[in-house]
This record gives C-alpha cells, structure tokens and sequence, in this order.
DNA sequence: TGGGTCATGTAACCTGTTACATGATTAG
DNA sequence: CTAATCATGTAACAGGTTACATGACCCA
C-alpha cells in the first residue's frame, strides 16, 4: 500500500526521499502515515521491482540527493492498483477495542473518556491544512483534476470527525442512563 | 493492542487460542482481525510475561486442550492500558489512499467506483451478528454491564457505515459536477 | 553557538498475513 | 463418505515503529 502511495506521489514528478516524507507528514497526514525508514527501504524494493529509477544529483550548498522517477512498469503498476477492487484488509480500531472492554473500569471513568474523545479533535490541524492546501492549489494551476480528489479526502476527515464526536454523545448518554439506572437501584436497596 | 483484546476476553473467565479466535471472527470482526497463528504467538510471549498462565485440560472425544487464565499482573496490565491515553498508532485508509491518486483514472471509471463502495456493506453480514447478539445477551444474564459496551461499538460500526455511504454520494456528486464542466468546455471548444 | 531544514540511511524489533501441517470426532 | 468443528501450532514473509547515526548549511 505504502509503495502505491509512493508511485502517485511521483507519478506527476520524481521526488527524493525526504520530499516524499515531507508531502506523508504535511498533506497525507490524515489518513495514512510513512517514516522515512520505511520510506527509504520501499524505494530499494521498488527500485528492484523496476518500477522506479534512481538519478544521483550533485548539488552545492546542499547535500547530493537521490530522485526517484516512476517507469513506464511503475505507472502500469499504479493503475492496476487503482482499478484492483481488493478489498481492505483487516480493519483495526484501537478506540473500539478499548471501548468494548471498558466494562472494567467504574461508569464515571467511562464518561470521563468518551468526554475527552469526543473534545479532543483527531483531525490535523488547521494552520499545517491551510498549509497542505496551499500546496494543493498551486499545483492545481495545472491540474486542477488532481485537487478535487485532495478535496474529497479532506470531506471524509470532516465527516468522520463529525461522525465521531456524535458517538461520543451517544456513548455518554447511554451510560448516563445505565449510571442512573444503577443509583435508583442502590437508593431503594439502602432504603430498604 | 491484540494483546490487550486478549487479557479482555479472558479476564471473565479462561479460554483456549480457540476460543479466542472464535470470539474474533464473531463478535469482534468489525474493529479488529486476528488469525489463529498470532493469537498463539501472543499467547507465548503474554506467558513468559506473566500476563496469563496456562492449563492443560485432558478431553475425552475431543482433543485436549490448553486453557489460558489471566493472572494478577495481566489484570493489572489491562487496567493499566485501558486507563493510558496513548494515541492510536498512525491511522492508515486504504480507500483514501486510492481515492487520493484516482485522477489518473477516468472521472468515469471513479464515479464508478464510489457507486460500487457506497452499494457494498462493509458491515458484518446480519446473521453472524445476530448470533453474536445472542452470545452477547446469554452473557449480560450475569453481567448486564458487559453487553451495554458491545452495544456501543455495534453503533459506532453503523453511524461508520451511514457516514461512508454519505461520503460516496458527495463524492459522486462533485465528480459529475466536474465531468459536466469539462464536457461542456469541450462541446465549446468543438463549437468554434 | 544552537536549533531547524535538507538529506541519507541502518538495525532491531514488533505486528500482522499467508501458507502449511496434523488429526480426531460428529452431524448430515 | 464428506464436510464442519475442535484443537494446536510453525515458518516465512510483509509491513510498520523506534532508536540510532551522520553531516552540512542557514538563520537568529
């Protein structure tokens, strides 16, 4: 997956390395993230792969750099990639995870976390996607094509926070109701 | 993480690798994944850790079988992970990714796409969560306040859903507002 | 003179997937 | 008789994270 993202990275231009980390950290934050170990070991595979080449480029003032280009193999391989309707493999949710065995911890705790979930905002940061978007429109000056689909990725970020910060209301009404359900019970136990 | 799922599923009561694996594919499946072959792994490295500790019951009929209990230090390690705020590894969505580099497809073609991906459910299949309800419910006889957290994530796993295919029909929207702008810039062009 | 950016990587480790291997019992 | 269920694992590989290592230039 992370050697797909690479090859349309490069697709409209070969980028080093470290490009490559920078455009993952700044504009692909939110929904997949790269670091440049890996980075670096995916462009050997891919090199041998052929599906990228490799030009040495000696620059003063800087360090030389390695420009990774995509090949007509390369390109051929992101389309197939594109069009492959697999489907995506096993889905993780760490938060759901939790959630599901919170049961061990009092109610009130509970609360407390999907309070703080729901107020802690998952989505990046405005001034880094003013950034990103930024970016994303110079180069659309050329291909205005290529930043809709930037767009649309975007809107899912918004949506799925949204989306999220209206569990966590239900989540917290639902255990305030199970809260109370709990306390009524004990009253008339004690009242007994 | 899974490690963690582990010490949640037996910290009511001991299980097999089986068993746990079972529980993933049933009522698990849609936030976490596991096969078999980790789950034994983990199992080892959690017993050398001192998380859990294993008992080998002789069956008759059936082959024997070695039941994993959670011990105090593992009990511990729960609380202590169900309590830490640590932040969700780095997100990764395979269908962002794509959709993100779809512009080198015909608009056609990822119009398509997304009509394809808002018709198929990613939800788990009726019947194998109504089965998984009932386990659930034969649970909650005993203890009530596990079923509730199900519940929770059963939600989310619908508002999920509902935001995707919400998502699908935006995307097909901006894509055939997009095609119809180049269609038209195309009939004036051919009109001059 | 100290921190940020540009630039490249290696090594060890952890997590997850795929493929393989075995074998008994039970229900249709 | 055959497929499913119960039951246990190993081996190889792929993908991802953390820590470490180096070094020059530029700006404050």
């Amino acid at each position: 997956m992370l050697k797909h993202g690479i090859l349309g990275l490069i697709s409209n231009g070969g980028k080093t390395g470290y490009e490559i980390m920078t455009v993952f950290r700044d504009s692909l934050n939110h929904f997949w993230t790269a670091q440049t170990s890996q980075i670096y070991r995916e462009l050997q595979t891919m090199e041998k792969a052929g599906w990228i080449r490799q030009t040495h480029v000696l620059q003063s003032g800087k360090p030389d750099k390695n420009v990774f280009s995509i090949t007509p193999e390369g390109h051929d391989e992101l389309l197939r990639w594109l069009r492959d309707d697999n489907l995506p493999p096993g889905f993780k949710n760490p938060f759901l995870m939790k959630t599901f065995f919170m049961g061990e911890l009092p109610v009130e705790e509970n609360i407390a976390f999907f309070r703080a979930f729901r107020d802690a905002s998952v989505f990046p940061d405005e001034g880094k996607q003013v950034t990103a978007a930024a970016d994303m429109y110079r180069q659309a000056v050329d291909h205005p094509e290529k930043a809709i689909y930037w767009k649309l990725t975007i809107e899912f970020g918004r949506m799925y926070e949204k989306m999220q910060r209206e569990w966590c209301e239900y989540c917290i009404r639902e255990l305030e109701t199970f809260r109370n359900k709990k306390e009524i019970h004990k009253q008339q136990e004690s009242g007994q």
